[in-house]
RNA sequence: GGAGCCGUGGUGUAGCCUGGUUAACACGCCGGCCUGUCAAGCCGGAGAUCGCGGGUUCAAAUCCCGUCGGUUCCGCCA
């Protein structure tokens, strides 16, 4: 009995096993359900752990029995009472604790509950905005607490391992400086200087380059980042990264030690065992096999190279956009064999939704022929080599598409995923790493007409790029590694520019003259000044890593307080409007 | 900024296209019966002016316009 009367537990309902049986517990959990029979009642009582039955039997204690009646859902519980194994025809085979079960000697109301808004169990199915309001009882269900039970494992596991490795853990500020390129930044009125502001962190990128500068050489934060763009299932205005840089590696020394510590964590908080290494792909590999920078490796359908037997087909329109400097591709469509004339019909359609002109399609015959809209421009020239290298078996289908290589890719990587949602079924616990590797340094910016950096200002180019840079810069490819998993992007990285000249020139490319780079980038630049070593460092999407590996399909089951499309929390009624005082405080004026 | 989907008792849906009866079903909730249930069962009951505002019409959950909220995607964002 605690001090304020209630009594404290001994075992945690969802522990309780065979091995138990006679002892003699106090549980405390909420009511997830009440049977009553009359004679006996049973209530499943819910903790952390699991759920519990609790028997209520009149000849072994009429007052607890007699209490029990008025037991509603998600009242508070303090049960006291003796584990017993179950009769044979009762044990429950869907429960943990299915074997055994309590008899309760006396029960204490510890608090009473409003008829929940929803019901509070797994697989039902309810609004969001109702679950979002009242985010207390969503998260009392088991399917979501165990998403942070596996998040916490996860960053236990993170922690544990980069500590072991010398990794050090240090702070960055939340209020900081706002910078350009990027996403846009939240901004706070800074009181004491007015017509000021900070910014919060997008990325703690500048203060953990600096903690190079200053020596730490291993640095690593589980930390908060913001950035005010617009929401997706993957996306929130604040989510947290796997922030980590190292002074006096290279690239491959990043990416050993990444892959290390997935395994780690994967095994700590799943029990999986992963592969090393991880496959990798170059970026343009990436591309020109799946037509995207993050592709799913859990499916085939690599995309198949026909240019060459095309540019002088019978088949004038792809013989055109041959010639013409475009490309013919397309890929082999998992799943699917002998297709109905619906079926292709359906594709085709696809293919102009996502902006096609068209989409020409194949189908494997016995005796290695092809059947095709286009068959009859076709010759053996064209036909060998396209049976050939598709590898046909009767019945499958290759889909082909033509126009300007981004085009094709585009429209061949939207197929694909369309494909693998309506013929591949989602492998069960599958996990599907690849690194993508050497990024183009910059991308070209159609609105300002000027480069961009693809990554970040910092991120150094590949050594052998370096020659290219005023050349041929949108060929220069950095020094750079994304970590993408079931297509998802999850973390990216470079190796950091630590030389003042190439740093300079990079500016140049990017249209900033010195005064420009050092009024936006003036500490980071200043610190480099004084001894920069050579750096380089990763960042992972710590919602998003928990969400694959839990299963869910967005990143707001696994913060335990996520916004809305609208970023409005719904439960504490965030962002609110502040009081005329406070305004003035700030020296803010409405307009 | 743009496009799509959703909004009907506490919850999830049907009804809406083709306007007209007492708005239907399941779960939940309340009461009764019931000593082996665990999606308990059986009997009974309460509970919705159909997100909100306007319009069309003799008549609107249903058609039209606007708006709010949720969600997915494009733009945006690493």
């Amino acid at each position: 009995m605690t001090q304020h009367g209630w009594n404290k537990r001994t075992h945690y309902c969802g522990d309780l096993r065979a091995a138990d049986a006679g002892r003699e517990v106090v549980l405390n959990g909420w009511v997830q359900r009440r049977r009553d029979h009359g004679g006996l009642i049973f209530l499943d009582l819910r903790d952390r752990a699991g759920i519990a039955q609790v028997v209520f039997n009149p000849q072994i204690s009429p007052e607890a029995h007699a209490a029990a009646e008025d037991i509603r859902g998600e009242f508070v519980l303090a049960v006291e009472g003796t584990v017993g194994r179950r009769p044979e025809v009762a044990v429950n085979p869907n429960l943990g604790t299915g074997e055994v079960e309590v008899t309760a000697r006396s029960v204490q109301v510890v608090s009473t509950s409003k008829t929940p808004p929803f019901e509070v169990k797994d697989g039902v199915k309810v609004d969001e905005s109702l679950r979002l309001r009242y985010r207390y009882l969503d998260l009392r269900r088991p399917e979501m607490a165990g998403n942070f039970v596996m998040r916490a494992a996860v960053s236990k596991a993170v922690r544990d391992f980069l500590d072991a490795e010398g990794f050090l853990e240090i702070e960055t500020p939340m209020l900081t400086k706002s910078t350009p390129e990027g996403a846009r930044d939240f901004v706070v009125p800074a009181r004491l200087q007015p017509g000021h502001f900070f910014a919060l962190p997008q990325s703690p990128q500048l203060f953990k380059q600096i903690l190079m500068v200053a020596g730490f050489d291993r640095y690593y934060q589980i930390v908060r980042c913001f950035r005010d763009e617009d929401l997706r299932a993957d996306r929130q205005p604040e989510f947290t990264q796997i922030d980590l840089e190292m002074s006096f590696i290279e690239s491959e020394d990043i990416i050993g030690l990444m892959e290390r510590m997935f395994t780690k964590v994967f095994a700590g908080a799943l029990g999986v065992e992963l592969e090393l290494p991880f496959p990798r792909l170059t970026h343009k590999e990436a591309m020109s096999l799946y037509g995207t920078d993050r592709p799913d490796l859990r499916y085939g359908m690599a995309f198949l190279e026909f240019t060459d037997v095309f540019g002088s087909s019978g088949f004038e329109l792809f013989k055109k956009v041959a010639q013409e400097g475009g490309v013919v591709r397309g890929f082999k469509v998992q799943g699917l064999t002998n297709p109905t004339r619906k079926q292709l019909e359906a594709l085709v359609d696809k293919a102009k939704e996502l902006g096609a002109s068209g989409l020409v399609w194949m189908v494997g015959e016995e005796g290695n022929g092809l059947r095709s809209p286009i068959s009859k421009f076709l010759g053996p020239a064209e036909m060998h080599p396209i049976s050939e290298r598709a590898r046909f078996w009767p019945g499958e289908v290759l889909l082909l598409a033509a126009g300007s290589q981004a085009e094709v890719n585009e429209l061949l990587a939207g197929l694909r995923a369309h494909c693998i949602e309506e013929f591949s079924p989602e492998p069960e616990e599958c996990f599907a790493f690849a690194w993508v590797m050497d990024f183009p340094l910059f991308d070209w910016d159609e609105e300002e007409k000027r480069l961009k950096s693809n990554h970040h200002p910092f991120t150094s180019p590949d050594p052998e790029s370096i020659p290219l840079l005023e050349e041929k810069p949108l060929e220069a490819l950095s020094d750079s590694y994304d970590l993408v998993l079931n297509g998802v992007e999850i973390g990216g990285g470079s190796i950091r520019i630590h030389d003042r000249e190439l740093q300079q020139r990079i500016f140049n490319l990017l249209g900033l003259d010195p005064e420009e780079s050092r009024e936006k980038f003036g500490f980071l630049l200043e610190a480099f000044e004084y001894g920069p070593p050579p750096h380089g460092g990763i960042a992972f999407g710590l919602d998003r890593l928990v969400m694959l590996m839990a299963g869910r399909a967005t990143i707001r089951d696994t913060i335990a307080f996520p916004k809305t499309q609208t970023a409005s929390d719904l439960m504490a009624g965030a962002p609110d409007t502040i009081s005329a005082a406070q305004l003035k405080e700030l020296r803010l004026r409405l307009s």
